[in-house]
RNA sequence: UCCCCGAUAGCUCAAUGGUAGAGCAUCUGACUGUUAAUCAGAGGGUUCGUGGUUCGAAUCCACGUCGGGGAGCCA
């Protein structure tokens, strides 16, 4: 006999007044004597069970009284609306059929330290608010690219093994590769997303990218996932156009089909009902100008000078200044990546933004226009030390019909902590990788 | 890499240098409306490791291990 269930937990309404069966987990039990309440979960909701004694065969209730936290069963009974249980509907038992017992569930209902949580990462994914976190990231990478598929770009998928660092700074985590020497697991996929920029005109790339950087804070993994769209023909300014009703559109698609998550989750979402285009804009010399004029309204909080980049408070201090997300736009290039155009009109900044989240997430998107210029490339590659021989190819999309273009990153991770309002990104991702942790 | 903090029962934590404790979980019993049920009872300890100070160390000191918070760097 089959064990899929008649219908799904989160579709028990059309089936009131039925006799279903239903599979999964038992999320809590409650025993009252000649009365057991078991709450199972299938995962896409929880119902209420009801077995009563008298109403069921001798071995039935047995077996529901058997049943322990996470052990997995199918049970039979009647679809009931009664206001006494929390969804509205619960279940009369006619049968209980356990699949598989669990004993000595880690997890309980009670309050867990973080470390324990993490070591048991693998089971707190069941957990209902690590369940509606994960929802929301998935709501996130699909609204992602449904939304870019629509506007007429194609997922080009760039590599996870390169030969060098693209962006040059950072540490990269390496790997013996045959007989070519060390291979890197890449930082981001953009180099390669300007290849395929040249053949469709729109793309994108999306999958995990790593940092072996020792960062140690709730912005940080060393392996994060990120979309990174990329445009011919668009500037700087369209650049932020594109990516102001990107985001808008992701979060609208979250408040629209994931209340009830968000709900879970506690997150007051009048914020995120703000997050509409455009998105205020404010240069970096402004940017600057601001933290010495409020640094010592933000705790932490020091002055800077111009040619420093923003530190964690100072971006703090920034986007309380506003409602919704800010793009901070125009820094020096010294302190940006080698690839950025700059600024005709000011040479010594680039032509890219920066969009930091509200309420303190800091950044989620990191963007430019990149320079389209052979010469200028390899000048750039040169003054940071690159081998130009590693960025041949990059050069060559210069050399065959070079156009202006534009892109941007996305961290997905940093995006689902600023929607669902979570503290430390390494919930936002099923299993995160820290500096400290690699198992499970 | 730097600064700060922590490690005691399965979990969350208490114990002011003087007999190792509680709540939850587990097990046993009672209960026909529980929502983290309630009530009664039971079992459960290499106090992270090594060394030191002391009549005596969970407690003080040194080193180490593991972890947490933050900085820098970034998405």
């Amino acid at each position: 006999m089959s064990l899929l269930p008649t219908t799904s937990i989160a579709e028990i309404a059309k089936h009131d007044g039925q006799t279903v069966s239903l599979s999964g987990w038992i999320y809590h039990k409650t025993e009252k004597g000649k009365l057991i309440f078991l709450m199972l979960r299938d995962g896409s909701a929880t119902i209420q069970c009801v077995v009563f004694k008298k109403n069921v065969a001798e071995e039935v209730f047995a077996r529901a009284q058997q049943l322990t936290q996470e052990s997995s069963c199918r049970i039979t009974g009647a679809v009931r609306a009664d206001a006494r249980a929390p969804s509205g509907y619960e279940l009369d038992v006619q049968d209980v059929e356990i699949i598989g017992m669990a004993h000595d569930y880690p997890i309980s209902p009670k309050e867990h330290g973080v470390e324990f949580l993490m070591e048991h990462r693998h089971l707190w994914v069941r957990s209902a608010k690590q369940h509606a976190l994960l929802r929301i990231r998935a709501e996130v990478i699909a609204t992602a690219q449904e939304w870019l598929n629509a506007q007429g770009f194609i997922r080009y998928d760039s590599p996870i093994l390169t030969m060098t660092a693209a962006e040059g700074s950072s540490n990269l985590f390496g790997t013996d590769y045959f007989d070519l020497g060390r291979a890197y697991l890449a930082q981001t996929g953009q180099l390669y997303v300007e290849s395929g920029m040249m053949s469709f005109g729109k793309v994108y790339c999306f999958g995990p990218t790593f940092r072996a950087e020792k960062s140690k804070t709730r912005r940080h993994l060393t392996e994060f996932w990120m979309i990174e769209p990329e445009v011919a023909f668009a500037d700087h300014a369209e650049n932020m156009v594109l990516q102001e009703n990107f985001v808008s559109a992701i979060v609208l698609r979250v408040l629209e089909r994931r209340g009830a998550d968000l709900k879970t989750l506690e997150r007051d979402t009048t914020p995120l009902e703000r997050v509409l285009a455009p998105f205020p804009r404010i240069s970096y010399d402004d940017g600057v100008a601001l933290v010495n004029a409020k640094y010592a309204e933000v705790e932490g909080c020091t002055p800077m000078v111009w040619g420093e980049d923003f530190g964690a408070p100072h971006e703090t201090l920034i986007t309380q200044q506003f409602d919704r997300p800010v793009f901070v736009e125009r820094y020096p290039s010294a302190i940006k990546a080698f690839y950025m155009q700059p600024d005709p009109q000011r040479p010594e900044v680039a032509l890219c933004a920066d969009l930091l989240a509200s309420e303190g997430y800091g950044e989620i998107i990191g963007g430019s226009q990149r320079i389209h210029d052979a010469d200028l490339l390899e000048a750039r590659i040169r003054e940071h030390g690159l081998n130009v021989d590693d960025y041949r190819w990059y050069i060559d999309l210069r050399r065959y019909g070079t156009v202006p273009h534009s892109g941007f990153g996305m961290g997905i991770e940093r995006v689902v902590a600023w929607i669902s309002g979570t503290h430390h990104i390494r919930e936002t991702i099923p299993f995160p990788r820290q500096l400290y942790r690699i198992y499970p």
